[in-house]
DNA sequence: CAATTTCATTGACCAATATCAAGAATAATT
DNA sequence: AATTATTCTTGATATTGGTCAATGAAATTG
């Protein structure tokens, strides 16, 4: 159960004894799809280890709208900052799949792994990838408009257009469906990308990403 | 000089022998106000501590506006992420008043610091300070609207607006002067403030509270 | 395969905020 | 104090994207 754990780059130096010793501090949940893992503003006792499934977060704007922040895939800490700095989730997080999560005793992992070097080293590399994430996060959202935003998808995640209902990508990328179809008619209009059934052919990747660069 | 650095949570615990080191590999640098510090997708080959003066640090959307991000005070690192990623600055940063810089040749300071478990502890902090501070830029721009930002501006800055331009707080608050005049004009309707030539009274804070709470 | 449900598109309209232009107030300079 | 420059406010208009409602197209179910 745990081996998963030695592919993870925060566990990966760890010795069997150091292993085991985190197997006693902390349990394997799953989880149903749709299952809320915290609500913003919760209180974290536990760190979170993301093992199976993928986890949204997002935050509720003064409409009850939701603002897609993340999704977290495996093998990822969640919100490790919380536990760091005592305080409240600052998003919820929901499952979008079944998933299992790794819930760890905060307080006995900070005493008795945190100041292992290698540990902090990683926790350092896993706190910065975070804010690698939260500057696209930002980008993407306050300095791109609708369009640059769904071009900008369109380049990256091209493939996965096919598996995921309008809807969703919608959703993910903050808008209405009804504003990423509008967009969607136009760059084919303008000859960017032809809409298949099912699929999305870029045509002219250079014309899509002056909308973003 | 690097004597202020003892303030500093980062070199709290370093002796003298370990600050002489650190100044031998770095150096103090003074900035002019309206200077940039780094642009947008520049590399880094430095680590930058704020030691004096304010720094703004900002994106440029399509149009050429600012959306402007972070305000550094002294004293603080600066962009370490872009150190440790190894990537280019996400965004650009000017000195918003005269200021002072120490600039760290990041190499050598991985090598001979990073690996101190004090330090590495201490990274963690300044990197998830980063993140809470990043969470709430986009917990204010993302899921906020502008009524909202600026009652929440006024609640925590109120005694700043005095000293500010409006056209200023407006740039921060990511609007135009215009709105920003609008809303101040509706909060004073509402009795929630009081616009006083050169300030603001707060006739109702829970009033204005919740507008963003 | 017909019926039903879900999802996507389209059009008409609305709300929030930006833009542009003019005027009013304030501050700085002579 | 008068003049000039800067900043602030106000109104008119434009733009972007959201909302609501209707229709059309796919997918699912019986």
């Amino acid at each position: 159960m745990i081996k998963k754990l030695k592919n993870f780059y925060l566990f990966r130096h760890m010795d069997e004894a150091k292993l085991a010793r985190l197997e006693d501090i902390s349990n394997i949940v799953e989880y149903k799809k749709g299952t809320i893992l915290f609500f913003e503003g919760d209180e974290a006792k536990n760190m979170i280890v993301l093992l199976d499934g993928i986890l949204q977060v997002y935050k509720t704007d003064q409409k009850g709208n939701k603002v897609i922040l993340h999704h977290f895939f495996p093998v990822d800490v969640i919100a490790e900052i919380v536990n760091l700095e005592h305080m409240r989730y600052p998003a919820s997080a929901e499952f979008e799949t079944d998933g299992r999560a790794l819930i760890i005793n905060y307080e006995l992992f900070e005493k008795e792994f945190l100041k292992d070097p290698e540990v902090s080293f990683a926790f350092i590399k896993s706190l910065s990838k975070k804010i690698k994430y939260l500057e696209n996060v930002i980008a993407t959202n306050m300095v791109m408009n609708s369009t640059a935003r769904v071009a900008k998808f369109i380049c990256e995640h091209g493939h996965e257009i096919s598996d995921l209902k309008k809807s969703h990508i919608a959703a993910d990328l903050n808008m209405t469906p009804e504003t990423l179809s509008r967009i969607l008619k136009k760059l084919s209009t303008l000859g960017l990308i032809e809409k298949k059934k099912d699929e999305i052919i870029i045509l002219d990747k250079e014309g899509l990403e002056t909308f973003y660069l």
